[in-house]
DNA sequence: TGTTAGATGATATAATATAACATACCAACA
DNA sequence: TGTTGGTATGTTATATTATATCATCTAACA
């Protein structure tokens, strides 16, 4: 068991599940799902928290699959540019995406202590932000919302 | 005559009002508003798009007001601390805050081709937010929306 | 006039990210 | 089968962003 939306779960089917998804979207879109990419996925889902592109990269390289920065920044690129991790600017780390299935405007709870991060269901409010961009002409393409504060573990610890 | 909000206003009153919103807001906290940050902000406000610390640096230099990236930083820490500049942290730069009179939850349009910034009044789904937050025990302490796209400037050049 | 707290000066280095070019792999097709 | 073209990976180097640390200065106040 571990940590995700801040609440207990069963990891181990959160892993399985999280590849099978983006398994199945790969195949489908005919995208190649390759062993680091995989891997990098893997670590990420494993991890349940925002993780440095170089902490990634330590691992990648105790599994011998690379030891440059390019080979995790490329896999991360190319897992974010389709939806399957997300980058928190915030933190200069990345998050596997909690729900890679469907598209949507990413919105974060990070804790600052422990950098944890839930991917929350509750996008900006795109009537008002849509309303203010077209009123000023702005033709929006992506929209992120990152919350920073306390989660609950990290408040108990207090 | 400039650009803000993506649209023509009158920028030198932009200038002059923006340092006097923040001469005020010192004086009466009792904050040191000192030559370097006085400059910083005045760069700021004068460029009207999100310049990065180097940047800023630069200019810093070329008045003779200290060279090394502390100094900026510095500024920029006491800056954003007190909310009269904000960091965009998908461009990894800074911006004068547009009201720096009021406490909000700031919401940006980045322009992804001239890095030109306005600052919406739109907020997240504050409703929505803090209810996901508040079902996962989550204690929000600061809110920052960023949306990517393309300004009427750029729109027209294309 | 000391004392002190905050601001600045200065050096060094950490952390994050990308450019550029070489090589390997693999699928499509002549 | 051999060639070709596209994509991914390997590798070196370097760019960009940010901070730690310690010394020095300055202004306000006891």
């Amino acid at each position: 068991m571990s940590n995700i939306g801040f609440s207990d779960h069963n990891h181990h089917n959160c892993i399985v599940d999280g590849m099978a998804a983006v398994e199945a979207q790969c195949s489908e879109s005919g995208l190649k799902f390759t062993p680091i990419r995989r891997r990098v996925l893997e670590i990420l889902l494993e991890e349940h928290r925002a993780l440095g592109a170089y902490e990634i990269l330590d691992i990648l390289r105790k599994d011998g699959m690379g030891s440059q920065p390019p080979v995790a920044y490329r896999a991360l690129d190319f897992l974010s540019q389709n939806g399957f991790v997300h980058k928190i600017e915030r933190l200069n780390a990345f998050v596997a995406c909690s729900h890679p299935d469907s598209s949507h405007a990413p919105t974060f709870m990070i804790c600052r202590l422990c950098h944890s991060v839930a991917e929350g269901v509750a996008g900006p409010d795109m009537g008002e932000l849509t309303q203010s961009a077209s009123e000023a002409g702005f033709q929006i393409e992506q929209v992120v919302v990152e919350a920073e504060g306390i989660c609950p573990k990290c408040q108990d610890t207090v």
